[in-house]
DNA sequence: TATATTACCCACCAATTGTTAGGTACTATA
DNA sequence: TATAGTACCTAACAATTGGTGGGTAATATA
């Protein structure tokens, strides 16, 4: 997840897309392929990064760092770093992660049905 | 969007997120840019290829096309062509599209609470 | 002294997603 | 004959997203 170039047609497109549509803007926040199976973990309570990782079999230690920080960027989650060695840094929802709750659920709901129907 | 390379390590991964996880398989189906946006605009009724391109500003008519294509895959539209020239070519939500309505309206509300909190 | 532990960072690369700019077919109308 | 209209398609490119494999610090324990 390299820097955004702002002066991109990608950008400029989203940009005018999220202004218009809560729904566009939303998923450029929570759509990437980890952030809403680390919410919904964290849902259920803080956890240190070493945690979500275990529970993220697939994931490498990049893509839970960046997805991290952008959810962090965005508000998303709380990172509180203990001063200790070896490190310790504890991962949590702030109010407004947990109101992703209905979303993910709505989400869950959709996709559950969606497959079942696809599988046949 | 060209072919997904079915071997990459992307896909392997996205795929066994998609397994385990509803609410990641769902983000890979409707995910895209623009797939809500078309959706949110096809809960009011069907509409012509030439109708959707001017409700959406800033598409090209190949990302249109490709995600309708998508969209008519995975079973969210129903495309039906009238063999008349000019063409004549109506999208519809299919039910598994309309029971989008519910995801898409947790999404627009928290959209909406979250760009609050951050413009402010 | 060597190794383990934790939560990262970095350079480089592969894959996916989106855009640009050019087509096409076929009919109707000017 | 020239132009317009509709719903596409194609090749080539730009941007973003995700993965691989290496590294770091500082302390504790063997």
């Amino acid at each position: 997840m390299s820097e955004i170039k702002q002066t991109s047609t990608n950008f400029s497109n989203k940009n005018a897309l999220s202004d218009e549509c809560p729904e566009a803007y939303a998923s450029t926040i929570i759509g990437g392929q980890w952030t809403l199976v680390i919410c919904s973990w964290l849902l259920s309570g803080k956890l240190r990064f070493g945690e979500l990782r275990k529970k993220l079999p697939n994931i490498t230690e990049r893509m839970l760092t960046l997805q991290l920080r952008k959810l962090e960027e965005n508000m998303i989650i709380k990172r509180t770093v203990y001063a200790q060695v070896p490190p310790r840094v504890e991962y949590e929802l702030t109010p407004i992660g947990y109101a992703l709750k209905p979303v993910i659920k709505a989400l869950e709901d959709w996709g559950d049905r969606h497959k079942k129907l696809t599988n046949k």
